[in-house]
DNA sequence: TGACAGCCTAGACCACCGGTCCATACCATC
DNA sequence: GATGGTATGGACCGGTGGTCTAGGCTGTCA
């Protein structure tokens, strides 16, 4: 966390050095960054910066929860009060729809998550910002759940790792084949992506032959803690 | 690559010094592994290394070719002629069961998976190693495909990808709650392995709501690149 | 036996890294 | 003008991956 007096600083001077920090940390990743890069590009000494922060860890830490912060913002949840479960998945599906728009020719959210992918692989540090990313997912997850939508069979802390891993995966491939976002790539995108979770949280889609009804209700499956 | 001198070094040496890499390298990960502390553990001078290899990601790379070949000798592949497509998951499912016998009271495989995560993440330099991993993956999908059961809506490479990821991930939480590997843990763990697989890669899944049939054949989906 | 050549090696050295430290500039208060 | 806390520049530290060169060792000649 970073100091107070970093909070005091003029907010033009802060976002400024947010921005030129995330910048590099999504250019190049955490370890490949360079804290005097990004230093000399603000302008701004060793002294200074490690009088406002704790370490290089620190300002990454900074750097993503802002922007993830500012990505979430823009995301809005349906209202699942009074939805029937034949209405949750077209419900989430038009919901995750509409992150297309809000993020047409902007590929904010996408590098975030890879950022936050690579917080979440580097240290427990990061839990806090690991959870205000899975905290959207999580909201979904559990209504579909109180719907009997989502599997149950898998402690949900699992199954967040499962959607967040896939997220970060296909997040991976998006900006790899599309260094410049569009929309029309992003809806495509984000429809993969709606599937890939329905595949993975949907109740018991198991080995199901063509031409045969599935043998019973959902399939047990060990848990694995 | 590392250079043929190596190879022309006696045996034993060559693998006791991969065998002290590699050990550096599962715990530390690439970044955090000291290549001064690898040599000073082996006995091997900076010069002597840079004389056999490129520099620290030819040490990683063959460090972990190694290993993955060893682990991949021992895995077994199911002989897919004259299979039905009703044999093909329960085929699969045996395949995938064998390995907790392979690999009881042994991390190695799960571990290497995600070196080699780690490598594909790192650089395209690794993208010999990654595919060498991949091919296993991807003698299944292909025979799943001829038989109609895996999906073929999206590029192969992309379901390796999802492939490759959800493993990872799921060794990674394996790993994480099991640092000791026993059986019972790995097959249940090879079991929940399996499972998302095949609700990433079988046909047309998608939702399905309890109690209704699917309404068509397959849903289309839009390719990616 | 001595000279040479090629393979191999030790380790000094380099630039750069994240991080520490302290002298000092600045500025509000007295 | 003196004092004291805030803010800052930048020298400095140990460690990093990587480079380079002097020289040891060994086999092969004359």
């Amino acid at each position: 966390m970073p100091r107070q007096r970093f909070l005091n600083m003029p907010e033009a001077a802060r976002s400024r050095l947010l921005g030129i920090a995330l910048e590099e940390f999504a250019r190049q990743g955490f370890e490949q960054a360079s804290l005097n890069r990004i230093l000399a590009a603000a302008g701004i000494s060793k002294g200074a910066c490690y009088y406002y922060f704790d370490d290089k860890e620190d300002l990454f830490a900074t750097a993503i929860e802002g922007a993830l912060d500012a990505a979430l913002s823009r995301l809005r949840l349906p209202d699942f009060e009074g939805l029937t479960p034949d209405d949750f998945w077209p419900a989430v599906e038009r919901c995750v729809g509409e992150w297309a728009e809000t993020f047409e020719s902007s590929g904010d959210l996408v590098k975030v998550t890879l950022l936050v992918d690579e917080a979440r692989r580097r240290s427990p540090r990061f839990a806090g910002i690991v959870a205000k990313g899975h905290a959207f997912w999580r909201v979904l997850l559990e209504a579909g759940q109180r719907l009997g939508c989502v599997r149950t069979d898998i402690p949900n802390d699992l199954l967040l790792r499962l959607v967040e891993a896939n997220d970060a995966a296909l997040d991976g491939i998006f900006l790899a084949v599309h260094p410049e976002v569009t929309r029309a790539a992003l809806e495509s995108h984000i429809r993969l992506v709606f599937d890939t979770f329905r595949r993975l949280l949907a109740v018991a889609p198991g080995p199901r032959r063509p031409g045969r009804r599935p043998p019973g209700g959902r399939r047990s499956h060990e848990r694995v803690r």
